[in-house]
DNA sequence: TCAGCGATTAACT
DNA sequence: GTTAATCGCTGAA
C-alpha cells in the first residue's frame, strides 16, 4: 500500500464524471499549524460546467465567486453556503472549462479527536463528516482555503491504495439542487454502497 | 423516526 | 431586496 499525493494530471482529466468516481476512496487531507486531519472520500457530486444548470458556472456565468472555477484543474473552490457553511470543491479540467467536484462526505482517518473538537461533538459516531458542511468544519476548511493548489502542503488529496468494487459505486440525483430544473435529475452524485458515512439515502 | 423550520451572511440581481 | 451545492433542533406520530 503506497501513499502518494495525486498529481496535476489527475485533475486535468476532461471527463468530470470519471474524475468524480475516481475520487471515491482517495484521502482528503489538511495540515493546519502542523496538525493533520484527513478522511476517505465516500460521496461526491459532479458539476459539469456551462451546460449544467446546477453549476454556478452555468451558461458561462462569471462572477467574483465563480471566477476560480475557470482556472486550470487542481485547485480548490470553497464558498459560503446558506450563510453558515463552507463547501469544498475540486476544480478539474483545463483553463476556462469550469468543471468541479463537490466533496459531500468523508470517512474520518487521521486526527479524529481534533475533528471532534472542531465540530464540538464527542462520540456521536457517524455524525462527524457525513455532509459537505460538516466535513469542512472537521478539516478546518474555511474561505482561506479557496483557490488553493491541491498540490500544496496545506491541503491535498492522496491515494492510499483504497479501492472499492465497481458495483458498490452507486449514483443518484444531486442533493439540494431543485433550482436546476431538468438538470436536477441528472445522476451526478456518486457514493459507496453500504458505507455508514454517506450523507443521506 | 421524520418533516418542518430558523440560523446567518456574502454575493448576486 | 433576495437567495443559497446545509445543518441541527423541535415537536408530532
Amino acid at each position: 500500500m503506497k501513499i502518494q499525493k495525486l498529481t496535476k494530471s489527475f485533475y486535468l482529466n476532461k471527463n468530470v464524471i470519471d474524475v468524480s468516481k475516481k475520487l471515491l476512496g482517495k484521502v482528503l487531507t489538511t495540515q493546519i499549524d502542523n496538525t493533520i486531519t484527513s478522511g476517505i472520500i465516500i460521496e461526491v457530486e459532479a458539476y459539469a460546467g456551462i451546460n449544467d444548470q446546477a453549476s454556478h458556472a452555468y451558461n458561462h456565468k462569471r462572477t467574483q465567486r465563480t471566477e476560480v472555477m475557470y482556472e486550470i484543474g487542481g485547485i480548490s473552490y470553497v464558498y459560503l453556503c446558506y450563510g453558515m457553511y463552507y463547501l469544498f470543491n475540486v476544480i478539474t479540467n483545463g483553463k476556462n472549462i469550469p468543471h468541479a467536484v463537490l466533496i459531500r462526505s468523508l470517512e474520518p482517518l487521521d486526527g479524529i479527536d481534533i475533528m471532534e473538537d472542531r465540530r464540538k461533538i464527542k462520540g456521536k459516531k457517524y455524525n462527524l463528516t457525513n455532509g459537505p458542511g460538516k466535513l469542512s468544519i472537521a478539516l478546518g476548511i474555511d474561505k482561506s482555503f479557496n483557490r488553493k493548489s491541491l498540490l500544496s502542503d496545506k491541503i491535498w488529496i492522496q491515494d492510499n491504495g483504497i479501492k472499492f468494487n465497481k458495483k458498490d459505486i452507486l449514483s443518484s440525483p444531486r442533493i439540494g439542487v431543485d433550482y436546476a430544473k431538468e438538470d436536477a435529475k441528472l445522476p451526478y452524485r456518486f457514493y459507496v454502497n453500504y458505507n455508514k458515512w454517506v450523507s443521506k439515502l
